[in-house]
DNA sequence: AGTTGGTTAAACCATTTAGTTAAACCAATT
DNA sequence: AATTGGTTTAACTAAATGGTTTAACCAACT
């Protein structure tokens, strides 16, 4: 039992390293296996086939990040403060897991059907609870009454996530050293809640 | 000379369909030449291994892309008009080709070194010209001095290309028909513009 | 009529890959 | 001492895959 827990947790682990840094169509069962110090046959054993052991990982992620990402409207800050501390900490998040949005983003659009009950299980609870925050305070008349929440959340993920997953492409383009790079996506932090807030209460 | 020219093209033009749609991993020889009419001895004669076919692909890809954002900037448009054609233009544009921008963003953060030199060979010219443009409006005390023409890049580049990539999350996430998914993307077209104009000129 | 270059057909090769099987092993449990 | 469940070893299958080869085909060119 303990061994159990340990080994299809430790298999499930290393899959989403493999599987995040390669891709479902190029990442490897045997790959897996070996990062996670087992063989082929236990990785079936526990996942019987690769769409298993990518969906069970996928769903994992995606969950994680969708806390993440929502964990901040539950706790009842105003939104701008909530734009702050988000911009903050999911840029700095992501600075550490550079790989992460290229791979949500390649495989939600390359799988989608795979994938469409993962996104449809996470609740809209947390969509919901947004698009509150954002009712009160229009009523409190802090920001334009025809603002989507769809579009303010959708502004908000594009412009912190999209740069980190085409920073190869900003780097060579810009001709930047590393640091440079890593420089230029870290003053977003700051620079983001300007922009944004001013997008709300403008006009 | 002329049928080379034709089967050439034809396999670049089919290549490009299916690299764009399976990526690179998951696209298969066998597929392009089905697809392109012709059999698997006349791919390999005239690109000869697989990695050169997308190669030649991506660049090609990549390099009207590219002129595509940067043709506005050498019309001598101001500043506003700029990013008023822009997001009207481009949403259009990557609308119609929904699968483009996760296939860029997947493939560019998967192969970064394979696809660097192409990244690197395209001109610092049309960045140059815009951050002159940048810099004119700055003079004539139009907008911030401070602004950072790369971060008003990737603020632009960042709101219309990330939420087609992301499309099919939002879908389901948002619990939407493909219909109003789609009138969601569309009517950023105005309100990106007035996003980033306010983010100029405030402050 | 003969040459040339693009093209096909079909077999072929070596390798990789997901997935299976069967027997043995080992530690903890009963 | 016997059972059980997780685990290994190693061989194996079946299919797929990128790439090659060889001979023949055909239209245009000389």
């Amino acid at each position: 039992m303990v061994k159990t827990l340990q080994t299809e947790d430790r298999i499930l682990i290393t899959a989403r390293e493999v599987f995040i840094a390669e891709g479902y169509d190029g990442a490897r069962m045997q790959h897996i296996a070996d990062k996670a110090g087992i063989n082929k046959s236990l990785l079936h054993y526990y996942y019987r086939t690769k769409e298993n052991l990518f969906t069970a990982v996928f769903e994992r992620v995606f969950n994680e990040i969708m806390s993440r990402i929502f964990s901040l409207v539950e706790s009842e800050e105003s939104l701008e403060n909530l734009i702050r501390i988000f911009f903050r900490e999911h840029i700095g998040f992501l600075l550490e897991q550079p790989r992460l949005p290229a791979f949500f983003i390649s495989e939600s659009s390359l799988h989608p059907g795979l994938l469409s009950s993962v996104f449809k299980k996470f609740g809209t609870r947390g969509i919901k609870k947004f698009s509150d925050l954002v009712d009160m305070e229009k009523k409190a008349g802090k920001i334009d009454d025809n603002l989507d929440p769809r579009q303010l959340l959708i502004n908000i993920l594009s412009l912190s996530i999209f740069p980190i997953a085409i920073r190869p492409i900003f780097k060579d383009v810009f001709s930047l050293s590393d640091a440079e790079t890593e420089d230029l996506l870290r003053r977003r932090m700051e620079l983001l809640p300007v922009m944004v807030l001013a997008s709300l209460y403008n006009k």
